[in-house]
DNA sequence: TTGTAAGCGTTATCAT
DNA sequence: ATGATAACGCTTACAA
């Protein structure tokens, strides 16, 4: 006595030429909308498909088309930046637009541990995807070998250095921050500082390679903390000791937006007026810009077009055009707090 | 005269087996690591797939074994929410890593577009992935047609009514809501209102009713506001809505620790003191409770868990176990706001 | 322990 | 316009 199998097994294209009366070749030419097929065999097929619940499998198809119209979005960040970062989200939804736009599947792979890291490398040299990009790789990590490894078309977004020689698209972070600690201190500003965040990073190291050169001769190292990840707890502790180390302290650069709006709070609950006593300026004119009472001056990021572009780096060399780096434009954006 | 080709054709199990000068199946074998293969064919195999530089075919795996140890997660939410919910990040990251456990890969679809809505169904029936977990779903889209239509291993994240018959992950919302609302008014509040928000949803819906069911005689629809989603402006400007219609409100509950935060701003710089003048609770536990100040009181909602959760429903449903919706138990913050 | 060969479900080439 | 038939790259009985 055997127990009956729950799930039928899928209807193949077999069965629907044995329904339709017809040959696989003639049903696969209807299935893919081609030319060369009578009304008359159109009509049979797509009875048969209703009629057996025909569904064509994928895997079979990219199996023998040799590809896989999906594309992958790899995101390797430390756990709290994917709720604190709404970057990511821009890019995300930039990527997928481009992607849509020219009918490729966008199918994010997130890295959370070793183990993602090595599936997640397995999953891109599987074939399961035609190419990738890449959000914050570090250039350690078994992703760039898998993509130099079988020359799987990627792009990442942000320029890490160290990584493989692959396109990119990206913002200026030192011209960005220099541009606007220069115009901070163009407010009047005798003893700015800056919180930095993310040093393990390019924009982290370049934002504050930003803010060096713009203070030239006034650039003074005990005005500068340090923090491993940009978020709002960075802000809070790195503005509190900033004050403490310097209470004449009258202006600040924190790395992101959401280091300013903890470096805000800090401020305000020391007693502080912004931008009366001290003038704050963020990065990214993320969400938490116009949160913040006053809102924040700071420079506009265009996450979403660094998404879009990123995808179209892969769709170019999808096609066999050529891919160069790009670096996408920001803009200050001068509000209430400096 | 013709172009070189620039990438080499990617070496097949044949390549190898030539190479090696053994068969595809011993090949096959060294490569799943299966027992009955001598030292020495291991050996010569492994130097071979080095030699010709092998990565094994996935997709052409997938179609014989027919699974592709892939779970699909849907996220299907308006723009905004993306950047301003941190809920789905960890429902993203609890998802993972119950299924990195179990050594599947999450791959992530996001659906921004009808056209998204598609290709990610036909992405779902096409057989490139075993299982998905669904975050809010919308009952009328083809993603809960291409679930049914194949009869796929899925759960829901939440609980929309009208959807499929599935198990789901979710916390009892009105309980929740009840709960809080009855401990703001245990503060002796007299007049209570609520900014309400994505009452298109079952969260936002459900809320409504646990505040309703607190407040009960004294429920007062004019003290009650709605918004479509769950963000920050909503809460910004319900609360100043809120204000004009009775000055005299001295409690409010927000749909969610963003709006929360959003109507905490309003009351501030209307001058009411909180909890003092007005007492405010949210919903989440996000990390939008502890940046406010004072501090939100608030449900904690288990996120991450939501996410591990759910995708443990439909890992038993892989291994045919049977699987029923899990309801997760949410607990009460009470902090500085009320 | 290893080799042989039959699929997995498609698409694509070539006759007809 | 349609039908055979050969791939696509792999796993897996079954035989040896």
């Amino acid at each position: 006595m055997s127990l009956t199998r729950m799930r039928a097994r899928r209807a193949t294209i077999n069965d629907v030429a044995d329904a339709a009366g017809l040959s696989r070749g003639t049903v696969s030419r209807v299935v893919n909308g081609e030319k060369y097929v009578s009304a008359e065999a159109r009509m049979a097929v797509e009875a048969a498909i209703a009629q057996v619940g025909y569904v064509r499998n994928t895997a079979a198809r990219n199996l023998v088309t040799q590809e896989s119209r999906a594309i992958g979005l790899i995101i390797h960040e430390p756990h709290s930046l994917l709720f604190e970062d709404p970057n990511i989200g821009s890019i995300l939804l930039g990527a997928n637009e481009a992607l849509s736009k020219a009918d490729y599947q966008l199918v994010t792979l997130i890295i959370d541990s070793d183990r993602d890291s090595h599936r997640v490398a397995d999953h891109l040299r599987g074939g399961l995807i035609d190419g990738a990009v890449i959000v914050s790789a570090r250039a350690s990590d078994p992703i760039a070998a898998a993509v130099a490894d079988i020359g799987l078309p990627a792009a990442f977004v942000g320029h890490p250095d160290g990584t493989p020689d692959l396109p990119y698209a990206a913002i200026d972070n030192v011209e960005a921050a220099r541009a606007i600690t220069s115009r901070l201190l163009g407010t009047g500003r005798q003893r700015v500082g800056m919180i930095a965040s993310a040093l393990d990073r390019d924009s982290g190291q370049d934002r504050l390679a930003g803010f060096r050169a713009a203070m030239g001769e006034r650039y003074d190292p005990r005005l500068v903390v340090e923090y491993p990840l940009y978020t709002y707890a960075a802000g809070f502790e790195g503005m509190q000791k900033l004050l403490r180390r310097d209470p004449s302290i009258d202006g600040v650069f924190a790395a992101s937006d959401a280091v300013a709006a903890g470096a805000m709070t800090a401020l305000q609950e020391a007693g502080r007026r912004v931008p009366e006593d001290v003038g704050i300026v963020g990065f990214d004119d993320s969400s938490w810009a116009l949160r913040c009472r006053p809102q924040l001056s700071t420079v506009r990021q265009p996450a979403g077009l660094l998404g879009t572009t990123a995808a179209e780096l892969v769709l170019a060399q999808l096609m066999g055009l050529p891919s160069s780096p790009r670096v996408l434009e920001t803009v200050v954006m001068w509000r209430g707090s400096a």
